[in-house]
RNA sequence: UGGCCUAUGGUGUAAUUGGCAACACAGCUGGUUUUGGUCCAGUCGUUCUAGGUUCGAGUCCUAGUAGGCCAACCA
């Protein structure tokens, strides 16, 4: 009953095939290769979700393996950042995997390979080889070295691998095809010199087998039944065929790669060069800044892996370009949000209201629901006195009767408390309103069930009591680029659209039962937003980021004019 | 002057594998509401083009058009 068919993306009917062919259900197995040389984005989270999502669909193991095979970028450091965002998006993996780990098995394929005649040495410049492979219309021709003797080979591969020769001088390359219509099947290179420390297997290797060598056979190893990647590796699926045939037990399970289309998002950019560059630039903060479209900034900013989840489910699996928009994510962080996160008050852009017919120095608590969408979360209070504030946008002197707020001589609700009537207004020098007087009815006092208490008037307003609003730091976060595709344009640099307005840091008041929160608590600023606890706010100094916005139609109405 | 991939509303993804083109978002209209939020109801709008096969084509075939990928000792 409660089984809801879900229609299947193009990766799960390849698999159902499989499981109708030769496969059985407990060979499924898959993995998430991230290389350790950055900080993981959206692009990688539906990577994730795709590939711990088949996992969890089909009960099968994911393994989550580091595809560290170039030292010269790789650093533990983001070993142990990219275990810390896949394990906050909600995911387990079954082995915690290393390409490195492979580095002698691939070793003594590559002297097989060599001893039969189907891999060489190479000791020509990268610019030589580089001329001889031709180019996508032409054919590649044969290098001077394509004929060496197995024995020669043998010999300098091996020097290769005791540090004989400089960076450089020497690769060793797969014997295939070198007028292949792929250019990759041009006598790829397998291994070059690299007099670097690796993260892991420090200074023992001093040759590293390429991504071509290494990703194929990394999948036999782990028996990996659905390699995934995006689709720029398609053409790399013939090399990865072509490596498997040389080595594969026809006992063993053979793994087979298919690409799917990366996933793009509006307004942003997911290239690790631009993310750098961002960083480098100090257009944000850093990796985890809020506006940054990484796992850690989203989570900085607020988002739920619940939400990252939700979208990445909604958006889906294809082979087509797409870019999707950044609405739907800000959807499904709301959604996630909407049932979650506790109503409170809090004020962004103050204006003194002053209820003169209220007792000067006198207060009283006001009972508040947490959620009223949720009946489990409770009630809060709050403290109610003579001098308050609304915000700006919520008072105008004339307005006309779209306007449900508040207005001279209007009625307005002030949430959870009282129905008040703006009496006057005072403005400064320069004519800006700096106050407001207001009457209020005693009677009207929510949740008393007096008939002036069940009163409607348009319009309900948040608002704080001055003597008891807590001042916090508030970053307004707004979208990184101007441009829908930042990154789509031939003629111009993604920098030209970033956004000089993304960011926005104000004081807010908020109210007292904000005081002990805790960084990463989330909260509704009812009527405003999602904003969450930064991780530089403290007890002396409470600092907010502002998740999303809530829908805001009035906004849309104003736009219109 | 090559090879490969892709084409479904504004966006993203489906279509029991050849049988009534659907779901979500966005938009619009109305209702409810002590958040202009939420929720509810309604509405808008789609198979790149031209042929072909077929009782029947989004799906198969041919040609065209458009977009993307491929010439790192990166992954």
């Amino acid at each position: 009953m409660e089984e809801i068919t879900k229609s299947l993306n193009f990766i799960e009917h390849i698999i159902e095939e499989d499981l109708e062919g030769s496969y059985s259900k407990n060979e499924l197995r898959f993995r998430f290769p991230p290389e350790p040389n950055g900080y993981l984005h959206l692009g990688h989270a539906s990577s994730i979700c795709l590939n711990f999502g088949l996992g969890e669909r089909y009960d099968a193991p994911v393994n989550l393996r580091f595809d560290d095979t170039n030292p010269a970028k790789e650093e533990s450091a983001y070993v142990e950042a990219i275990k810390k965002d896949v394990a906050w998006m909600g995911f387990h993996w079954d082995k915690e995997c290393y390409a490195s780990d492979y580095f002698e098995q691939l070793y003594k394929w590559a002297v097989q390979l060599i001893k039969e005649g189907k891999a060489y040495v190479d000791s020509q410049s990268s610019e030589e080889m580089a001329k001889q492979k031709g180019s996508p219309t032409t054919p590649g021709i044969a290098g001077p070295y394509r004929n060496r003797s197995a024995e020669e080979n043998l010999d300098l591969f091996e020097r290769m691998k005791n540090g004989e020769f400089e960076e450089g001088v020497h690769v060793l390359r797969a014997k295939i095809d070198m007028e292949s219509p792929n250019m990759l099947m041009r006598d790829p290179i397998l291994y070059r010199v690299l007099h670097k420390a690796h993260h892991r297997t420090n200074t023992d290797w001093c040759i590293y087998p390429m991504y071509d060598w290494t990703h194929g056979q990394s999948d036999y190893l782990e028996q990996v039944s659905h390699s995934l990647c995006t689709l720029e590796f398609l053409p790399h699926r013939e090399l990865y065929d072509w490596c498997l045939d040389q080595l594969v037990d026809k006992d063993k399970l053979r793994p087979k790669q298919r690409e799917f289309a990366r996933r793009n998002l509006s307004h942003t950019v997911v290239s690790k060069r631009k993310l750098l560059e961002l960083v480098e630039e100090g257009v944000v903060s850093g990796w985890d800044d809020p506006r940054m479209p990484t796992i850690s900034g989203l989570r900085r900013r607020g988002y739920t892996p619940e939400a990252i989840r939700n979208f990445a489910d909604t958006v889906g699996i294809a082979k087509r370009e797409n870019l999707v928009d950044v609405s739907l994510l800000e959807f499904h962080v709301r959604e996630h949000l909407n049932r979650i996160a506790p109503r409170v008050m809090a004020v962004l852009d103050p204006l003194k209201v002053v209820i003169t017919n209220y007792p000067e120095g006198s207060e009283e608590w006001l009972e508040a629901e947490n959620n009223p969408g949720d009946d489990q979360a409770g009630s809060r209070q709050v403290p109610f006195s003579r001098e308050l504030y609304i915000e700006k946008a919520d008072f105008k002197e004339e307005a006309n009767r779209k306007f449900f707020r508040l207005k001279l001589g209007g009625e307005v609700r002030l949430k959870n408390g009282y129905i008040i009537k703006a009496e006057s207004c005072t403005k400064d020098t320069d004519g800006n309103i700096i106050e407001v007087q207001c009457t209020y009815d005693p009677k009207s006092k929510s949740g008393t069930g007096t008939e002036e208490s069940l009163r409607k008037v348009k319009g309900t307003l948040h608002w704080v009591s001055v003597s008891h609003a807590i001042p916090a730091r508030v970053n307004l976060y707004d979208r990184l680029f101007t441009d829908e595709n930042p990154d789509g344009h031939k003629d111009k640099d993604f920098m030209e659209f970033v956004n000089t307005d993304s960011l926005e840091t104000i004081t807010a008041f908020l109210e007292p039962s904000l005081k002990n929160v805790k960084v990463g608590d989330r909260f509704q600023f009812q009527r405003l937003g999602y904003f969450n606890v930064d991780k530089e706010s403290s007890s002396e100094q409470l600092v907010f980021n502002r998740t999303v916005t809530l829908r805001d139609t009035w906004a849309k109405i104003q736009q219109k004019k």
